[in-house]
DNA sequence: GTTGCAATAATGTCTAGACATAACAGAGGA
DNA sequence: TCCTCTGTTATGTCTAGACATTATTGCAAC
């Protein structure tokens, strides 16, 4: 409960809108009344209100001022941890296996699936994740020796790659894609599960400053994962 | 290509933390020394990095300065549209059919998945989605009416719940879970499909204040549906 | 050594102005 | 009627200060 000037506004107008007392499209007061009504400096309701607007939660339009946004519920912020730290948190034991590492050069299909220009020198890992020595996922992760020439050497038989990574390359950003798919006869000896048994496949794509860094396709047994996406304002 | 002077600084400190020049734990210049570097005033600074710790870029510790923030890679931003508006952007003609509709009173299994009270009044729909005639998901939903009254007198049988409720309902909160699971034989049947088939399940919870508006259940197929999210400073 | 106090240095918050910018409204002219 | 010009108005951006807050550092007493 921080009691500052600016929070506290903040909160008022977010009750407002919160509670349905101002609409979507209800016209908020103007810098001016709010200025007046707090007793403030302009800068200060100016901060709360450029805050706001960068979440979505108002528009603004110069001349005639700020509007509260139709809740538009299209985006919400998605959670996926680090696969090791995740599990750990579950309380359960986490296990990893490296099984295979080959390194080739980008052929046509990583160009289309990854985004990976064809002939680019790359590392090819296959691996399982395990929780509490039940397997989990399998990883196929493609790294770009391009984007990280340190890959060539590192020891990725005991640190998944992921984790690796994420301690390596300092900012990316990255595009997720969600499907179902029924596991083929390897991935269910894999996963030790019957074939068939519906899968949740999360492919991953990370790039910096549109260079491709690495690509991943994880499939894990649908009912032992589960992922949660969070949204809303606060 | 905005050249305020914030967007100047905040493009100049974003391109270091990119390129890796400034990598997670360097200590980034004092609000001081980018002030008198850039020959303005101490409020612009903050105002630039006051953003940036709030995207989580950096982190600003009280007298000892502000830190690039260590990639976490762990949440992303999850494009989840209107299904309506979603299918008709793909092109594709979209449908949509009530099966059934019910008012009831909330069970104990509706209060363990949905969060709302046992013996709480709601409003449960059935439904199909179509994208060009072929049925693409399933949808169950629960309609708190103390949240929302106006969903006892609501004309489902031509709209869309999830897109009434985007228009009547100020403001919410969202949780998401996805799984894949293995069709049952009705399920199978409502998506024309084999038994068994492979598909994306999405769970929504939205509640607004604490109290549960709505609770969504779709069952996409596997193949047909793909959620793309997407992750990344700019 | 260890504990505790005080100085210091950085961010956090806020003020009372200033000028810039964009969009709208109304007046006047073609 | 339609267009353009001009003033008005609310937001956008910025300044040069101020005091508050807090984690660290170093000194001093135990």
């Amino acid at each position: 409960m921080s009691s500052t000037l600016n929070s506290r506004i903040r909160a008022d107008i977010e009750a407002k809108i919160l509670s349905g007392e101002w609409p979507p499209g209800f016209r908020i007061p103007y810098e001016h009344e709010l200025m007046a009504q707090y007793g403030c400096a302009r800068m200060t309701v100016n901060r709360v209100l450029a805050a706001l607007a960068n979440e979505g939660l108002i528009e603004r339009r110069r001349r005639a001022g700020s509007f509260v946004a139709r809740p538009s519920m299209q985006s919400a912020v998605l959670e996926i941890p680090d696969l090791p730290s995740e599990i750990e948190a579950r309380g359960e034991a986490y296990g990893y296996e490296l099984l295979s590492r080959r390194r080739r050069s980008a052929d046509r299909r990583d160009a289309n699936e990854a985004a990976l220009p064809v002939g680019e020198q790359l590392i090819h890992l296959r691996c399982r994740h395990f929780a509490n020595e039940k397997p989990l996922a399998i990883e196929d992760r493609l790294i770009s020796l391009a984007a990280v020439p340190e890959a060539a050497t590192a020891p990725f038989d005991t640190e998944p790659p992921g984790s690796w990574l994420l301690n390596h390359v300092p900012w990316t950003e990255a595009e997720h894609q969600f499907s179902a798919i029924n596991a083929d006869q390897e991935t269910a000896t894999l996963l030790d599960a019957g074939e068939g048994v519906a899968c949740l496949r999360i492919q991953r794509r990370t790039w910096r400053s549109g260079i491709t860094i690495t690509f991943v396709r994880q499939v894990f047994l649908g009912q032992a994962y589960h992922l949660v996406a969070r949204f809303g304002p606060g």
